[in-house]
RNA sequence: GCUCUCGUAGCUCAAAUGGAUAGAGCAACAGACUUCUAAUCUGUAGGUUAUAGGUUCGAGUCCUAUCGAGAGCGCCA
């Protein structure tokens, strides 16, 4: 934490004093009167120089102006308060504040979309956590690549192309709608007819070979795709710095695979190449007719990341499942001796349906993406019949951003249209509400940011709670950055709205006939419209104007 | 069969990585609207953290076993 950051410093030498090496545990209390506690003298408890340590600890909290006061429980939980004066001037320059020290270079992988098949429910997840991990990483001052690494290459392309061939179907031609219908007739088909299968095997391959009849095929295909792809995505708001897909590293695999095969990294086994490591499952890495997997071309998009990209990090935020593919990737990437990068699965659990299972339309399909925001469109409509077209629109991605974001990215959740797009409660509706009201309350007054000032003696136990957990930005916004978690935002998002809402709700603001209050309340709200809007960044939120 | 996740209030989810009395939201119940947008607010109730052991000053969190649920497992991506 930014203010407290000299004594954490002393602190810990006190600790290194008297060969105790660790960081200094400053957590948010879980005693309610007080804000921060230090949790690393409990287990010293038994230390026969426990007294002398926590003298020394007294004497530099004492000294310390932030904390207004303390106290050291018989079970040496330390329990501070900080002062509320000091902390304002923090408040102010909370932007600043959270700024990373040392800068990273992060790409952030999407494991994108497979073109010919329309973007689907599936994809929400990896689309929402991906843009509030981009956003988070922004405002931290890291630099921050996204690529959408779109699906485009492999059997799902052979098939679409082999099904079109057959049925005589000019591809040059293909309307979306008629190529969203192609893909799941080609795929059942591939599923159940050999020689449907061998075709589709023989245009893979000719594909990884660079076959330029084909390639003009699959170029039209990805054309067609892309453009409603984009389209979709441009509707829920999300852009992307690059938009590579697998295809891009088609002609540097064979190279790859030479260099590796040189170096006694991979063998042939039945024609297919398989890693020399020693690990169960074994690790293939191409097919046996020679053509590519998923694997080699998630290789050589590393490979190729190294040679153009500067990074220090890729984020593959992506479907947990895909769990052992990846443990695959970065073992392969270290045996094969790749440069050594942070290399991250941010996984995450299923969407499910409300009854918990997996989200399919009436008829069975995988629903699309489309479908559920139409539907969540047509529900806040229903609850407010007076919005606007685009009011409408931004609540609706609300609903299925912050929804998606308030729970633990691991967790396998339950997608409940009604449940979310719920007037009160921890849902995107509340936290927009609550900002149009701070916003609308701040344009009918006569506050001015410049001119009007806190006057700490004059604020009442709802204030200072507000105030107090505003307080508590730096950390939260450290915790999801650390972990990649950004439901700690999102539910903090919440708190921080509901307390406004109290203040909102407890009396008349601009009617206040103490000039003093009334200018603390104004400042306060304008302190929570500047978090929320923040917050909201975060997430990848854009703000209503009015609801 | 092997491997990996998970099991927390009636329901949906948190829990700062081993810290104090396990927190929120929904639903339920009781209150507050001639309103700065009540799409709100205040309060009440709700728990043997699946079960049984263990590790230690301290366990929802770590270890072992059992029960239950889900996912993955070389030529799909």
């Amino acid at each position: 934490m930014y203010l407290l950051n000299p004594l954490k410093k002393k602190l810990e030498n006190i600790l290194k004093d008297f060969k105790i090496v660790e960081n200094l545990d400053l957590k948010i209390s879980n005693n309610l009167s007080y804000d921060l506690q230090i949790n690393n003298l409990v287990k010293q408890q038994k230390n026969k120089k426990i007294e002398e340590i926590t003298s020394k600890f007294i004497e530099e909290i004492e000294k310390d102006l932030n904390i207004s006061d303390y106290e050291i429980t018989k079970d040496y939980f330390i329990n501070l308060n900080l002062d509320l004066n000091r902390y304002l001037d923090i408040l102010e320059n909370v932007e600043t504040n959270i700024k990373v020290k040392k800068q990273k270079k992060i790409i952030i992988d999407y494991g994108g979309p497979n073109i010919g098949k329309p973007l689907h429910v599936g994809h929400l997840r990896s689309l929402n956590i991906g843009r509030s991990l981009y956003n988070i990483n922004k405002i931290a001052g890291n630099k921050i690549i996204s690529d959408i690494h779109l699906g485009d290459w492999g059997m799902p392309v052979a098939q679409i192309i082999n099904f079109c061939e057959n049925k005589g179907i000019d591809i040059e031609k293909l309307e979306t709608a008629q190529l969203e219908e192609i893909y799941p007739s080609a795929s059942s088909l591939y599923k159940q007819d050999i020689n449907f299968q061998e075709t589709a095997k023989n245009i893979n391959k000719k594909l990884n070979d660079s076959d330029p009849e084909y390639l003009k095929k699959w170029m039209s295909i990805k054309n067609i795709s892309l453009d409603s792809i984009k389209k979709m995505l441009g509707t829920l708001n999300h852009t992307f710095d690059l938009w590579l897909g697998e295809s891009d590293v088609n002609k540097i695999i064979p190279k790859m695979l030479k260099d590796l095969e040189k170096n006694k990294k991979i063998s042939l086994e039945n024609g297919a190449y398989v890693s020399n490591e020693k690990t169960d499952p074994k690790i293939l890495i191409t097919k046996s007719d020679g053509s590519y997997l998923y694997l080699t071309t998630d290789l050589a998009t590393v490979l190729n990341r190294l040679d153009n990209l500067d990074f220090d990090a890729i984020f593959y935020v992506v479907d947990k499942r895909q769990k052992l593919h990846f443990e695959q990737l970065f073992n392969s990437l270290d045996y094969f001796q790749f440069e050594h990068k942070h290399y991250e699965h941010v996984s995450f659990g299923t969407i499910n349906d409300r009854d918990g299972n997996p989200f399919k339309t009436r008829e069975g399909g995988t629903k699309q993406l489309k479908e559920l925001l139409d539907e969540t469109k047509n529900y806040i409509n229903e609850i407010n019949i007076n919005l606007d077209f685009e009011t409408v629109e931004i609540l609706a991605n609300t609903v299925l951003t912050y929804s998606d974001l308030i729970t633990n990215r691991q967790t396998d959740y339950k997608f409940d249209l009604k449940r979310f797009t719920n007037i009160s409660g921890k849902t995107g509706i509340y936290v927009q509400y609550a900002l149009v009201r701070a916003k609308k309350l701040i344009s009918d007054s006569d506050f001015s940011e410049d001119n009007d000032k806190i006057d700490i003696s004059k604020l009442d136990k709802q204030d200072t709670d507000l105030l107090k957990a505003l307080f508590k930005f730096e950390i939260l916004f450290k915790k999801s950055i650390e972990n990649n978690e950004p439901h700690h935002i999102a539910d903090y998002l919440y708190e921080i709205s509901n307390l406004f809402n109290a203040i909102y709700q407890s009396e008349n603001i601009l009617n206040n006939n103490n000039k003093i209050v009334r200018t603390n309340k104004l400042t306060i709200t304008n302190y929570f419209i500047r978090y929320s809007l923040l917050l909201q960044k975060c997430l990848g939120i854009k703000p209503v104007s009015k609801m």
